[in-house]
DNA sequence: CATCGATGTTGAG
DNA sequence: TCAACCTCGATGG
């Protein structure tokens, strides 16, 4: 479910807490016991995400090539940072103090009690209780028992990360992430604008294919998933139908800007919100429920939020596709 | 309890 | 086009 964003979260969080440490690396599952012998002992340079994919790089120069598709996720347990981007990625965005402010990071140390702050991923609980893996933890404490199936643990004295789900984890050279890198459809964290904009406008504006899976074409552009394909697709008016050689350069580039927008946003916040100037109440309501926090994905047969004509579905490439046929006609 | 489906990608047919 | 991959929350009995 990762989309773009949460695979730059998952670096930032690796290159908050592990850079430098020595690490046990193992395959509690069993079924990436080669590539963890191969790691373990050593120590992580730099995590990168690149679209969907995760790059770590580690000292001996091999690096762990991760892309978590449809159900991965990273655990992170110990002493792990916790920023107000990890905190809003657990449900505490948007949540004030008695002074009416944000919370701070002391408490929400003290707010998450019994609830899992550092899982992420696909949308599911952590694995793990926040006050155990942080409070003063003992040596019976320490490390937690992995918890279900985890493919690869790197663990460091004070902070490991689980991961489990991923449709893709292995061992790589330098030259085989180049190869990887090569491939991809520009990223707007990692690819200068003009770049990024002069690719994006050559792959899609060339191709007969719908828009609606030119977007979801990692060599087109890299991160957009389900989510972000039906919802930029509305914000700019565009039929997911429209051919990519029949759309203006104006509107292919009206969707590099929006993405180019979008992604930070995603990435600073944890959550794909892709509706701007919400009421308060309507910032409530998208807060509690993920529904709440988009135009046409997954609101099939639900009003538009601007006309009112329910919302079609349709399978595209055999994912569920959502657009409003009345606000999207271009 | 069993079954379904999901923010994804690959490769066989 | 479709199954397979792989995990687990949601849903329904």
């Amino acid at each position: 479910m990762p989309e773009g964003h949460s695979v730059h979260r998952i670096a930032r969080q690796f290159n908050a807490n592990f850079p430098g440490k020595p690490l046990q690396v193992s395959s509690p599952q069993g079924r990436f016991t080669a590539g963890a012998e191969m790691l373990d002992g050593d120590s992580i340079v730099e995590a990168s995400a690149v679209g969907k994919h995760l790059f770590i790089e580690f000292e001996r120069s091999e690096h762990l090539h991760v892309h978590l598709g449809i159900y991965g996720a990273w655990d992170f347990v110990g002493e792990v940072t916790v920023d107000a981007t990890i905190a809003s990625a657990n449900g505490w965005m948007g949540q004030t103090n008695q002074r009416g402010t944000l919370l701070t990071e002391d408490e929400i140390f003290d707010a998450a009690g019994e609830n899992s702050l550092t899982s992420i991923g696909a949308p599911r609980k952590s694995r793990f209780r926040f006050g155990e893996a942080t409070k003063e933890m003992t040596a019976e404490e320490w490390p937690p028992e992995p918890v279900g199936q985890v493919r690869v643990r790197l663990q460091a004295v004070d902070v490991l990360a689980d991961l489990r789900g991923p449709t893709t984890c292995e061992v790589i050279s330098a030259s085989e992430k180049l190869a990887i890198l090569d491939r991809l459809g520009p990223d707007p964290v990692t690819t200068p604008y003009d770049a990024g904009l002069e690719i994006f406008l050559q792959r899609a504006g060339s191709k007969k294919a719908p828009i609606g899976q030119l977007l979801m074409d990692q060599n087109v552009i890299a991160g957009i998933g389900n989510v972000y394909r039906a919802e930029i697709l509305f914000r700019l008016g565009i039929n997911p139908y429209t051919p990519g050689n029949a759309l203006s350069k104006e509107l292919l580039t009206a969707i590099w800007d929006d993405w180019v927008r979008l992604l930070p946003e995603g990435i600073e916040t944890g959550q794909m919100m892709t509706m701007d100037d919400l009421s308060e109440s309507e910032w409530i309501a998208a807060m509690a429920n993920r529904d709440d926090r988009h135009w046409v994905y997954h609101r099939a047969g639900k009003p538009c939020r601007v006309c009112g004509t329910p919302i079609s579905l349709a399978e595209m490439q055999g994912r569920k596709l959502y657009w409003c046929a009345n606000c999207q006609q271009q």
